[in-house]
DNA sequence: AAAAAAATCAAACGTTTGTTTAAAAGCGAG
DNA sequence: CTCGCTTTTAAACAAACGTTTGATTTTTTT
């Protein structure tokens, strides 16, 4: 990955956090990197796998990261099933960990959440290709930690997992509504919460 | 509003819903409707303000039964703060209700959902104009409920409580991608969620 | 029934979109 | 220095965009 393509990358991740997928056009891209307006289509081949291309540049490490927590809780676990806790753990921690790491980081998350919203094209390429095998893997781990309640239920509550990080990813860095003054939640805060709700719904349903 | 404008604002929650805002065309949403490429135009000004017209005939009816269950709840409450479930409860039961009234409600949702993280533009015009006074109304209660805890945690939980409910609207009516399959949830489920999971959160800050 | 107002229509408006082209410039290897 | 390859560049491309126009039809008012 050469010097143009990363600049493209990082140009990338701020115009789509900022104007989302179809709001960015290729000239504010090639503009703020500072490139000719064919360098995407030359590079990338395409508006669009350039954002790919940017999804799975930031992505990929942070999945590898999960991947091997993973792994390492499976082993020490000697194969009974996790804690919800420690799923959710796993999920959430390498990607806030990551907002601190780097400068734009943050745009990259934002951009990444409108993206998935709001292009249903790529969406399902994105899952299949980079985030199929990690859904797949924990939604398996989940029916195993919850193996005592109906599918139906783990999927409602694989859900709101699923909506509460994505909800993460959705913020603004600033306060700039005047109402809701959001910064990026500690990985506690949105761990605690997410555990305590998937156990509430656990409780209710079982009186 | 007339029959043509009903037309319009029907096609345009399919088509936002499907393709996000700056994914709809104009063209799209008045093939759909059945009318003339000027016929937003005409009768809205712009597709912009088509948009809010959208969100406003859906969402006012709804914020306004939240807001009598508020009053209701407050007068029942004679001056103490309202328990947080209760909050949480008179924010989603209305929402999530109006799924199953009318054959569209669930684009609708999605269509606001999509449009409110994809673009910046109106989403400031619809915080203040539709949403503002609802978001500031019910922080102030939810302030009141959890006196004995710092703002900012206030702010985090109340952020969670919001991602919890985009991430509802934000769903697919089918299981689309092969991974997820997601129904729109039960009230009560969700409801279960953002109440335990606030508590959790707040459990775990006074040990 | 005539006049006034409102709504619909086909057509065209000027922009902007993502992408392609073909020539120019840069560059490492022999 | 030159050759062969990669990269950058300015220009142009057709297509799609939201919007406007002006004539025509429909509806309402008098």
């Amino acid at each position: 990955m050469n010097k143009t393509q990363i600049k493209l990358i990082e140009a990338a991740e701020r115009e789509f956090a900022d104007r989302g997928f179809h709001g960015a056009s290729v000239r504010d891209i090639t503009t703020r990197a500072g490139t000719n307006v064919a360098s995407i289509n030359y590079h990338f081949g395409s508006k669009e796998e350039l954002f790919l291309a940017m999804i799975r540049h930031r992505i990929e490490p942070i999945n590898q990261e999960r991947f091997e927590l993973l792994e390492a809780a499976l082993q020490e676990a000697n194969g009974t099933p996790l804690e919800v806790r420690s799923l959710v753990e796993i999920l959430i921690r390498p990607l806030v960990n990551s907002f601190s790491r780097g400068t734009n980081r943050k745009s990259f998350m934002r951009a990444m959440g409108r993206g998935m919203s709001e292009e249903t094209q790529f969406t399902s390429i994105l899952y299949k290709d980079v985030l199929g095998k990690l859904i797949k893997t924990f939604r398996y781990e989940f029916g195993r930690s919850m193996s005592d309640h109906p599918e139906e239920l783990v999927d409602h509550c694989f859900a709101f997992l699923g909506s509460s990080i994505s909800g993460v990813m959705h913020h603004r860095q600033k306060a700039d509504n005047g109402h809701m003054r959001i910064n990026f939640p500690d990985a506690d805060h949105l761990i605690n919460f997410v555990t305590g709700g998937i156990e509430a719904v656990v409780a209710a349903t079982r009186p």
